[in-house]
This record gives C-alpha cells, structure tokens and sequence, in this order.
RNA sequence: GGCGCUAUAGCCAAGUGGUAAGGCACGAGUCUGCAAAACUCUGAUUCCCCGGUUCAAAUCCGGGUGGCGCCUCCA
C-alpha cells in the first residue's frame, strides 16, 4: 500500500519513495546530553518510534541513525564561549564526560520505558570529531566558509539559496534584532562550523584552527554522510529545529556535496503544558520520571501523545495523562477478553480492520483515527482470538505492550492484605458497616478493593 | 517586523466538497449488601464570526476575531 509523509522540504503530503527499497535510510535528531529529557523531547521520540515501527509494518530495512550530542552547546550568542555541557558539569561537581554519560543512560532508560524501537546506529558527536574537522576543511575548501578571530563561519551568501526549509527571507530579517552582531560576519545569518577555544574551555580538539569545537550543526551533517551517505531518506526531529538547526544543517550539505542530504524531511509539533510553552520558569517540565512518581504507566503517556496527529500541538495536562492511563487498561483488558473468547470472525472482518488500520498509518501516521480501529477492534461485540491476534498485529506499530498485564497488582505489602482479609472475614459475616470501614481504611493507605464474583482484587491507586 | 500553526460536544481529538471517527467525563441501565471496577446504551440539526462559490461546504475562496509557536541550540 501507497506510504504518504507530510515532507517539511515541500509543504506537502507526498508519496514516500525510499531511494533503495531494500533498505530506507534515515536520521534523527538526538537528544543533547547536559540535562533532563523532557516528556517534549519524549513526544519527538514517540513520533520517530511510531515511523520506524510504520516502515517495518510496510515490510522495508531501515538502517536509523541517531545522534547523541555530547559536546555542549553555547548558552547563547552573546555567551563568550562557556557551553551548556560544561557549565551543567560545573554545577554538579562534574567531568564533562561524566555528564555526558549520566544523562544518556537516562535518555536510553525512558526510551526503554516507552518501548520505543531503537535506530541501528547511535552514534556520539564526541566520538566523529576527526570527521566533522575534515568536514569544514571541505566546506573552506569549496569556498562556503572564512575564518575569523573567533571561529569558522559558513558564508550563506555563497548558497544559491538559504532558507528553503523554513520559508524566511534573508531580506526580510532584521540582522541583530535580538542578538548583538558579530563585525566580523559577513551576513547576519552566518553561522559557526567550528569555535576557537578560550583558554579556559574544557572540551576543545586539536585542529587546523588550533584548540577549538565543534560549532552547532556541524555533527548532524558529518555523521548522517558518514553512516547513511551524502543523501538518505528520511530525516526527522522536532519542529524547533526547522528554521536554525536543519536549515544549516541543509547549507552545510549543499556546501559540501551539493546536495540537500534527506529527501523527507519530518518534524514533530510540540507539546504544551496546560496550553502554553514548558519552561522552567513556569516550572512546568516535567520527565516520564515524574509521570510514573505519580503512579502512570509510561506506556500511558505513549498513548496518550496517541490521541493526536504528530503534526499538532498537543496540550498535556496530568487530567489527560489520567484518561490515557485509564485507556490503556481497558485496552489491555479487551484484549484478555479475546484471548479468552470462543466466537469466531470472518476473514473479511479481519482483513477490513488491518487494512483500515494500515490505510491510517500509512496516512502520514494518523495514529488517532489508527487508535479509533484499534478501539473498534477491542470493544466488538464478538469475544475472539483473532481478534485478540488483530490487537496484537496492531501493536508492533503502536508499542504498548497490550499483551502484558501491568504490573499494579504485585508487591502489595504483608499490612494491606491482613485488612483485606479481615474484610473478607466481615463480609461473608455480612458485616457491612466492619467492611465498609475496613475499606475506607485501605483506601486512605493507597489502595483499592475491587470486588466481583470471582472474588476480591486489590489493587495500588 | 518576519515565518508558521490552529479554532469541531464538558475535556482531548479525527475528518479537507456529499451530509460530524475515536478516547475520557456526564447521564441511564446490568452487576453489587452498598460502592468501586467492569459491561451495555446515550451525546454536536452542527463544526469561531461574516460574506461568497456550489445541486451540495466543518471542508473551497475573501474578510474579520481569538489562541499558540518560532525567528534566543528548546524536541
């Protein structure tokens, strides 16, 4: 079935044509490594996770490379040099490096959590500083970048054309509006390939241009040409990144192979926190860690950035999270049903769902209206294993994990159970007022009783 | 100032020319000692406003109003 992606490049839905169909190559923006993930970054995440898990659906290979950016960036353009890696290892009393690896092994934890689908290849910027030099040497080379006291520049008046991803018009902007300008600049939108390093510096290579690092896009271009070569499929990130990070990133390419690298180019919408931007300030940002302090399944947030397309803004709230959370058990518990269930379907109802399904997907991943047919699936009348196997069919795009119960009801402790014994003991007494007490008093410890007749279940709130 | 997104039921949210998917909440019912949970049923004569095109518009065009993001490496 025809696959259709929105492409940022054309500003519209298009046919996805892999360059090789054997194996679809593709990019994405990762995390960088001085600080917290947030449940934002982790909704780009989502998105790239629900994409590979699409072109896998369809039957493609994909060789996936993700960076980790482990060389911090600068605080600002009016910073004189202190970069975000090492400040953060100055507060906590660290190396660089170590930083570095703390933070990445808690990006790698909730992309655990969330069952997202890990690329092929990921790869540290630390770790492709000989690259990327050779890289600006080519740029200098073909005559795209000039040195000046501080730093290499990109000339992007060299370009043909600067700006096609994001539509702006370098006539059209006021040059220092918000930033002081650099004399030494030729054109306001210049930016950095690689910063001579003030002797204070922590992280600097040896290079051409002396002590320096690596300026702040120079990565993504040097390792997608590395692993994927000078042109690939897909490449993906956050909607932040289109007007600085991808459009140099495109520039640099441009200057360097003459190509644009990626073909498809995919950004994911933001999240907003009760309607407006995250921000410390607002002290408003929040981790997949704060989303399971508070009791959810992580796979609830998954579901939850489920409910819309990845190309809108989507609002969280923790009344959201709540309803997710819920979801995601009724899911988990229609599917039981199934496993369990004798009625038999026909071919033809099985093959209408998965090819709605399919169709939505391949849609420009349209996951709420995929959600709709998962919905249809898991509340049809019908009680049937196949059903239960369309579900489970349906969760290698979505990754929740339907098939594994959550774990709520384990570890619940020696304390607890005792008093639901003795409002066991109570009721089958039919001491109603004893057991009501009795359940007050679990409940005021954090737990619920849920009674049928099978008998009594007790879960943690 | 420039670029872009968006406005659909109480909330979240699909649908881009043919008569409003889905989730959650609410309400009703089943079950229950009563609850909770679960299950079943129920909801917009209408899609921000005003014009226009059309046999037909939430969907297209023009104008207005509101919300938001980016132009500070923030996904």
């Amino acid at each position: 079935m025809q696959i259709k992606f929105y492409n940022t490049l054309t500003k519209e839905k298009q046919e996805f044509i892999p360059l090789n169909k054997e194996e679809i190559t593709m990019y994405s923006c990762g995390p960088t490594v001085y600080k917290d993930a947030t449940i934002g970054n982790m909704r780009t995440n989502i998105f790239m996770d629900t994409l590979r898990r699409t072109l896998k659906y369809n039957g493609y290979k994909l060789k996936h490379v993700m960076n980790i950016t482990d060389v911090g960036h600068l605080v600002s353009d009016a910073d004189e040099g202190e970069d975000k890696m090492i400040k953060s290892a100055k507060e906590e009393g660290k190396t660089p490096l170590e930083i570095a690896e703390h933070y990445t092994n808690l990006f790698m934890k909730d992309l655990e959590r969330l069952n997202i689908d890990l690329p092929e290849i990921i790869c540290k910027a630390t770790d492709n500083i000989k690259e990327m030099i050779e890289y600006v040497e080519e740029l200098v080379k073909n005559g795209y970048a000039y040195e000046t006291s501080t730093a290499i520049y990109f000339d992007v008046s060299k370009l043909d054309k600067y700006g096609i991803l994001s539509g702006i018009n370098l006539d059209d902007q006021k040059a220092g509006a918000r930033v002081d300008i650099d004399e030494e600049k030729r054109n306001p939108y210049d930016f950095a390939l690689w910063i001579k390093a003030p002797e204070n510096h922590l992280m600097k290579w040896e290079s051409p241009w002396g002590l320096s690092y690596p300026g702040w896009h120079i990565e993504c271009s040097t390792m997608g040409r590395k692993y994927l070569g000078e042109q690939f499929d897909i490449h993906t990130g956050g909607v932040d990144l289109i007007p600085t990070h991808h459009e140099n990133e495109i520039a640099q390419s441009k200057g360097c192979t003459g190509k644009i690298p990626a073909r498809y180019w995919m950004h994911g919408e933001f999240l907003l926190i009760n309607g407006g931007k995250m921000s410390k300030s607002l002290n408003n940002v929040y981790l997949i860690e704060d989303i399971v302090k508070r009791g959810y399944s992580p796979l609830a947030y998954k579901i939850f950035c489920f409910t819309s397309h990845y190309r809108n803004k989507l609002n969280f709230t923790w009344e959201g999270i709540d309803v997710a959370d819920k979801s995601l058990t009724r899911l988990k518990d229609a599917y039981v049903k199934h496993t369990e269930g004798e009625d038999s379907m026909s071919q033809e109802e099985i093959q209408n769902y998965k090819e709605r399904f399919l169709s939505a997907i391949n849609d420009d991943l349209n996951m709420p209206v995929a959600m709709s047919i998962v919905w249809e699936v898991a509340k049809n009348a019908k009680k049937s294993k196949q059903l239960a196997d369309v579900l489970l069919d349906f969760d290698k795009v979505l990754g929740l994990n339907i098939d594994k119960k959550e774990e709520k009801t384990q570890d619940i402790p020696s304390d607890i159970l005792e008093l639901v014994d003795m409002r066991k003991k109570a009721r089958d007494n039919k001491d109603w007022a004893e057991s009501d007490r009795l359940r007050d008093l679990i409940k005021e410890k954090g737990y619920i009783v849920k009674d049928s007749k099978e008998g009594t279940t007790i879960e943690k709130m």
